[in-house]
DNA sequence: GCCTTATCTGCAACCAGTGAAAATTGACAT
DNA sequence: ATGTCAATTTTCACTGGTTGCAGATAAGGC
């Protein structure tokens, strides 16, 4: 469940990519660790700028990529201009609500089920569910 | 199967809204009438540009996000930069080849089984599939 | 045909994200 | 500890996608 990796083994991956560790790249390690808002890159930044004045956003999107690029974070386009980040590299899905915007992670059991006819050859690598609404803080009214 | 409204339909709509049906319009609901391709914006003006030279690509936008807003077009964020366009307002869902890009149309019967618990009082409206993976024309190999 | 009002066009602005180059610094070997 | 070198950070400019605005234009009811 929710198999985040910890900053000590994001550390270990990252060095034993040979890329390097830094200060920037543990505070966003940090960040992403306890992190369940699926935040964009600016958010991140935001927020990493707190701890770390100066940090540069160019640093945050550099990170973000080389997790993605290591299958340690997913990236997320559910409309909306920016990107958003996932650090949850389990097989699940999501909730968007499309009033305030939040996003939440499910689960769900019967998604290899779904194999529609008339795929013509197509070779599923990942499938993607993504329910839209309205989340219970927005009101149901 | 596949309701795709035809121009005329998408005239009548359009009068019927209070809004105006002109040339650059109905070229448009031509160009998408019979467009499985899920084209971006872009690719709808460089199409509409051969028959209408001068027709602007800000025009192109404010149709499609009008044809959106009337619920007669649906706007697919799947990442890759621009929103794409399916005029395709059936309950349907998506094949995404991450090699060419290419998309398709696909039907799913038990989507509506797809009802994870924990869901907290969220209220789902919409429910999207996204497969991806690689095209019989992208090759197997 | 006229008039009103929506629409079209062109351009500037905006946002998300990336490329490039110079200064900095991590990691390893010494 | 220190040196070395490649990876990284930062800054800034720039691209691509999309929207705001203003003036010219034209659709549609009379």
């Amino acid at each position: 469940m929710r198999p985040v990796r910890t900053p000590a083994e994001l550390t270990t991956a990252f060095r034993t990519a040979g890329l390097k560790v830094t200060p920037q790249r543990q505070l966003l390690f940090r960040l992403l660790h306890d992190n369940r808002a699926h935040p964009t890159a600016d958010a991140l930044f935001a927020t990493a700028s707190v701890d770390m004045p100066g940090i540069s956003l160019r640093t945050v999107y550099q990170t973000l990529n080389d997790l993605v690029a290591m299958g340690e974070l997913q990236a997320l386009s559910v409309g909306g201009g920016s990107t958003r980040f996932d650090p949850n590299t389990d097989d699940h899905h999501h909730l968007v609500c499309s009033w305030c915007g939040d996003m939440r992670d499910v689960y769900l059991a019967d998604v290899d089920g779904l194999r529609p006819e008339g795929m013509d050859g197509f070779e599923v690598t990942t499938t993607s569910v993504v329910f839209h609404g309205r989340c219970a803080a927005c009101g149901s009214t």
